[in-house]
DNA sequence: TACTTGTTACGAGTACATTCGTAACATAAC
DNA sequence: GTTATGTTACGAATGTACTCGTAACAAGTA
């Protein structure tokens, strides 16, 4: 019960290594750990163990077919994504979707990501 | 530099009592362990130790004057709130806010959530 | 003054997250 | 078969979050 699929919150280490997995698809600990390097530093065991964990806590499968185990993401990044999303809503805007909405909005200085958001509201209109 | 003000992101625990802080205004210990007992089992030293820790980590001020310290939130709702996406955005969504938004719109079930995005975007088209 | 009540401060224990060194193991190269 | 290389597994150390019991303290009450 403690870990079911659906009740785990990464960690941030193991959101590091999900956004490489959904990134590069399945991989080694070697793979991960020369994409983590790229922007931190962070030994191999390192990786190899959160990797393992994760595994653990069903957050990765694993393939152990060939020697060097392959990893990838038990659920998809769009499914990660909405699970840290309502977790945030409840717990910071009091399960109002609407408010974190406008919230981010405010946040959204960029005129292209202002036009994103537009466009995905004009085709909001045109469906409901 | 560990402890300034904006860098600081309050842990869950500190995020409940953020909320009451919030929604209650200033207050003392007593008052804000007895608005957490209606939700939550939790004893008076714990909540005292959170809001000690908080105050160290100026994610609270606290008022001396009376025997019954008085704490209020440092920072508003809508500063914490913004501080919260902005850190969602960059960990769990390759720094898009328009991703994030999507993914939020696509959690919505509710009419009335849905009314309230399609206003604020009309607001927004009429603006820019 | 002694006693009761309500408060803050302190310290310790548990749990989890993160890190990495070392050992154990498998496989290939020699 | 021995060695070198690359891998997993294990365990320990550190740091942070959370919890609460107990002590210390302040202030009113008898």
């Amino acid at each position: 019960m403690a870990h079911d699929k659906s009740s785990v919150k990464p960690t941030e280490a193991e959101l590091t290594l999900l956004n490489i997995l959904w990134q590069i698809g399945p991989a080694t600990v070697r793979k991960v750990h020369e994409a983590v390097s790229t922007t931190q530093k962070t030994g191999y065991t390192t990786v190899l163990k959160i990797l393992q964990i994760m595994h653990e806590k069903s957050l990765v499968i694993r393939d152990e077919t060939n020697r060097a185990h392959v990893y990838a993401a038990a659920n998809s990044e769009t499914h990660t994504q909405s699970s840290l999303i309502k977790d945030l809503i409840s717990k910071a805007f009091g399960g109002s979707t609407s408010k974190l909405v406008m919230r981010a909005i405010d946040e959204s200085t960029s005129a292209e990501e202002i036009n994103d958001i537009r466009q995905l509201l004009n085709s909001l209109e045109k469906e409901v």
